[in-house]
DNA sequence: GCAATAATGATAATGAGTCTCATTTATAAT
DNA sequence: ATTATAAATGAGACTCATTATCATTATTGC
């Protein structure tokens, strides 16, 4: 066989597969078909999922390995744990593979999507970031910011 | 007896046990000496705090009630809760108690400490916030914005 | 005071996430 | 290539924060 991949790997994924390999062997670990899925099925939505949703998508992973690899990733720098409190945790790629940008989290079906902010915007929000960290003696690794309220979907459906 | 409380109940004190009261009468709820304590909890530490933190603080809570009470609390809009993922969730008194702040959480140990942007940078955020929100269809409730970092007490210990 | 209703607290139940361990798979050395 | 070494897998047991249950106790309205 020559290479018979179900989705071909264009610019984009062979990038991002790289750059996987490269965090992943920094720390001494491999970069197996499960994990390549895993990279995969996250790459492949718009918005962060929950386990329920990677097993869904991955069928054949196993959970108790999903959230084994998933937390060796987030180590790495690769995947990014969202944390919003209604039930499952939801993970995406961190940021080198995906744009700084933030949340808008649903209260009603705990949906989140993805929005982005201008630069100048941000900018100015990590310069007054640092100064209160330094006040209060923080070295700040990252931010988050999300927003909170009700999806168009769970809007209708009053 | 006259008025042997342990804490004198000043001014702020009366304020906000009269807002707690009208929030939970709003919704047919009684302020009883349990919830009280709780919000006295709350009120009296800088910091947002953990199941734990309060039992300690008030070991004649029981946890169970705490836990409702915490509920019907954050339902009312008193308390607001802060889940950062690291095993307990974090609880403060909500924003008409408190002013608007946001968060230092220590990827360490887990505290949280509250720390307040300037309002101009505030009310650029909220203009922004507002701006991509609508162009989502997403109808906004409130943002959350935390500095994840390492914490002073725990940068010590290096 | 007397219903009617809500709150309490001890304990059981839930469930997302983690740990274990025997088996499988990948890397490294010869 | 073959083996030796170490890491990854997966099924299920386990943890532990949080919720639900339910009989008992306290509070409010009449």
């Amino acid at each position: 066989m020559e290479k018979p991949t179900a989705s071909p790997p264009d610019e984009q994924s062979l990038d991002r597969h790289a750059f996987v390999l490269e965090r992943l062997s920094n720390d001494n670990h491999r970069y197996t078909t499960g994990r390549h899925r895993l990279v995969d099925a996250l790459a492949g939505s718009s918005k962060p999922l929950t386990l329920p949703d990677i097993v869904a998508i991955a069928p054949d992973l196993a959970a108790s390995s999903v959230y084994r690899n998933l937390e060796v990733l987030e180590q790495c720098g690769v995947v990014k744990r969202i944390t919003s409190g209604s039930g499952h945790a939801h993970f995406e790629l961190a940021e080198p593979l995906l744009s700084h940008h933030h949340h808008l989290v649903c209260v009603d079906c705990g949906e989140i999507e993805d929005v982005r902010l201008d630069d100048e915007v941000e900018e100015l929000l990590d310069q007054h970031l640092n100064m209160v960290a330094t006040d209060a003696s923080f070295k700040p690794l990252r931010h988050n910011l999300d927003l909170q309220g009700h999806c168009e979907k769970c809007q209708d459906l009053l």
